[in-house]
DNA sequence: GACTCCCTTATTGGATACAATATACGCTTT
DNA sequence: AAAGCGTATATTGTATCCAATAAGGGAGTC
């Protein structure tokens, strides 16, 4: 008998678990800048001591989605619209580079995953999915370049300016605009133009900082 | 009476320090990759319980400097050249972009401080040293560029590779060219050149890469 | 009434104790 | 002797308890 058992317990922990939730919540918006988190709510909501609590707050400090003062607590980290912008601008920086060396190595599988995603964003009618399938369609795409702690570094920026994105997204044009951009964006891979595809990334990102600015000054 | 007191335990938890001395060791190259962190033995050396243990080494593995598996325990890693030279490439990218943008910002102070190091760096006859001067100087030019959360990311990357980079300072003609280098970088900014700042960084970043290759090729 | 001091309470940091799991060794079987 | 199995031991994960600290409120003083 050979069945593919997976036993969840053996590569997560309860802080793992904790840690996971408490970042989707916080991503996706359900808690807030400044919201306490409370050890011991968190701990009865999860049905466990507080001991993998810490260390789920810890994780969650040191991806900074969460600020925490010794015997004081932790809240939730609020991300100025200057923070959020510099993150914007980190991107810009890393993210045309890495997909500048992923063309290459874009297999076709790999621009049929993209492009479905390109498509399943732009028919999504839940604002909830846009944000999710925003990322995947850009770690997709970074996935070949063979890139590894640059990738893991982008994945920790994203986390934090999560809320903002899915915010732009919600702006007037942000869809339309993103829908638009992302097929430039797959075009381009597709006909293997690297530094046409890298380009047209930090336009992508620039300009999503920008009507953000812009906006939020309003 | 008004003496400025300290209380270290008010701003650093257990944690903390022994997160500190961990890292250090290992940025250090006193404990090398492989090296098993046994919670226990760690507790017992600061005379702790394994608790402070576990934060420490949690936010170590958080930086990259330990990889640990469940019920396994945690070893100092490993960064394979391949790795270390994808860091490398990491900081051609960021570094030369925040010190374009901190080169107008240089106050004379600054400038003064950075030269200061670049100085002491030539002297320094203990290579121990020679690790920290280095970074020192270049935290120094690049804390007016405005960017702190690139400064953060910086930090761990450099962390990462610290071993690495005592290591090519350790060949036979680094000290000499990153003494050069560093002293190009300075007049550059000095100068406020920023572009020819940024220009030089990068070559001082990729330069050291590409000895270290060589390097370990041989 | 405002201020200060002290105490109570809520909350986090750390220590000890227990549970879960992995590794190593010896035993059995062939 | 080699392979497979089970138990012993070491090590980590978690729960419970205690200590340290911060925040708030009330009594007393001016």
């Amino acid at each position: 008998m050979k069945i593919q058992t997976y036993d969840i317990s053996r590569t997560a922990s309860a802080a793992t678990l904790i840690f996971d939730a408490i970042r989707e919540a916080i991503i996706k918006g359900d808690l807030t800048q400044g919201e306490p988190l409370r050890q011991e709510d968190i701990a009865r909501a999860f049905n466990v001591s507080r001991i993998p609590v810490r260390e789920a707050l810890l994780k969650l400090e040191q991806h900074g989605l969460i600020t925490s003062q010794r015997y004081k607590g932790a809240v939730v980290a609020g991300l100025s619209l200057a923070e959020a912008s510099e993150i914007f601008e980190f991107r810009a920086l890393l993210e045309p580079e890495v997909i500048r060396r992923a063309v290459p190595h874009m297999s076709p599988q790999i621009l049929e995953e993209a492009a479905q995603c390109c498509e399943a964003f732009a028919r999504a009618d839940d604002p909830m999915q846009w944000g999710d399938l925003n990322r995947r369609f850009h770690t997709t795409l970074y996935a070949a370049s063979g890139l590894p702690y640059h990738l893991e570094v982008l994945n920790k920026a994203m986390d934090r300016i999560d809320p903002y994105l899915r915010a732009q997204l919600l702006l007037s044009d942000g869809m339309q605009r993103a829908n638009r951009e992302h097929h430039l964006i797959v075009d381009a891979c597709k006909s293997g133009q690297a530094d046409m595809a890298a380009d047209l990334t930090r336009q992508h990102i620039l300009g999503a900082q920008e009507s953000l600015s812009r906006y939020w000054q309003k």
